[in-house]
DNA sequence: AACGGTATTGCGGGTTCCCGCAAGTTCCCT
DNA sequence: AGGGAACTTGCGGGAACCCGCAATACCGTT
């Protein structure tokens, strides 16, 4: 086994270093990377054929490298260590996923025991081993009825950014009502209809445009991270499309 | 010295132990908890003149918790000890400090060093120690030009709540004017007028309220947790108004 | 081939928002 | 007292937004 782990804390990654060393005794490799950047350098020697992965970090997440990883090598196994549940991530994971790759989820939250549970399980036996907590997750961004529909996503990703119905329109490629559909179809999924707060005169205290930001945040559909992300993807549709 | 830490990370917790055990020999007392209510519900022993405080915490954060201790003990000495220089907590920090109240500000990623000279610092010398970047973000939210004033910030936590005007007014007990001239000073000292992009035809692109957002999120003026507070300030206030 | 589901698009009207102009207030500084 | 900065408030118009109604199109199923 080649093992590649790229983790930003620094007390986090020598905490895996020692309890990988310890889980595995034939381990041929083992490098330690701090970011994002590094450990997509480091997979280029070819040498590695699992990677650990810390979904949190800055500029190039885990979910970026993965994809890089995987472009390469489908078949590469990897595990995802991270923080929360937070769908931004969970949602870009599912997405990116070859068919033929092994993959797993855990939650730093997780005992010791469970993470080495995993390790195992995805590393050696090969199954995919998701954090249950994930699972539902998961399940829910998959369910057409409480998740959003990739149009949907997009309208709401568009939003977040800021833009103007018709800069939607624009950047889609349809006309400004489809735009204003699609924020329609986004509000309702996120239950900006029959909105919390049933209390008397204060029903249309909501602006639908500004609540649905809130709502998305709160329930952890989008982050901070995920809006950054976004946000480079626009800058880079907006040059391309006004040369 | 008779010290309390809080800190949900279980990997960090105990490398703070390891490392206040080690650099301060005539400790009378050390606890350690999870999480915020733990925090708090041992700090009422009375036993403790002080605290190391993780600022990122599930439900009730270190800034929360430094509010409350403060207000029983304003001598109390706190360190505090994070990820990022987070806007959002510096300027809720300075606004709770008590005149008298000795504190510091570390960075989790600073080396060992500084985090052993900050201990001393605070609990030992009685120094304020702030750490560079953060005292930089201090600075500018101070600073009138580009930080905002508290009712701009206000207006902040209205907008990304998903009020609109009309609700933002009643709420601060302003006319519906005046709400809108806070939105408009907001969207200036954002910099929503001269935006970014200046390429050609997108000039009106941006939706100058959920834009405004948009720029809170990725500047850090706001985040995901205080957004929930917010929340809860404006759920209670809105069973408190119409009883 | 008929059919429900999903998406696109136009139209039109009511609402909300953005903001320039201008007058008034409060408070602090010299 | 006077000057100034920050804040409030009204008015009014132009732009943007929300959304119901309805026609059309595409797709996989039966």
């Amino acid at each position: 086994m080649r093992l590649l782990i790229a983790e930003d804390d620094k007390l986090h990654r020598s905490f895996l270093e020692r309890l990988v060393r310890h889980t595995f005794d034939g381990l041929e490799e083992l490098t330690l990377t701090s970011d994002g950047a590094g450990a997509i350098e480091a997979f280029r020697s070819g040498k590695y054929d699992c990677v650990l992965l810390d979904l949190q970090m800055p500029k190039i997440t885990g979910v970026d490298v993965a994809k890089t990883i995987w472009a390469k090598a489908p078949t590469t196994k990897i595990l995802f260590w991270s923080n929360y549940t937070e769908e931004a991530y969970v949602r870009g994971i599912t997405k990116i996923v070859p068919d033929a790759a092994v993959y797993g989820y855990i939650l730093k939250s997780a005992p010791d025991e469970q993470l080495k549970l995993a390790l195992q399980g995805v590393f050696v036996a090969e199954q995919c081993v998701i954090d249950r907590e994930v699972r539902g997750v998961q399940r829910r961004a998959d369910n057409r009825l409480s998740g959003l529909s990739e149009l949907e996503f997009e309208a709401l990703a568009d939003l977040c950014l800021g833009l103007t119905d018709k800069a939607m329109a624009a950047r889609r490629n349809v006309s400004l009502r489809s735009a204003q559909s699609r924020l329609q179809s986004l509000y309702q999924k996120l239950g900006l209809d029959k909105d919390d707060i049933p209390s008397g005169e204060w029903g249309a205290s909501f602006n639908s445009r500004t609540r649905a930001i809130s709502l998305a945040l709160t329930q952890g559909i989008l982050n901070a991270d995920a809006l950054r992300r976004e946000e480079e993807k626009l800058q880079a549709w907006m040059s391309r499309s006004s040369a």
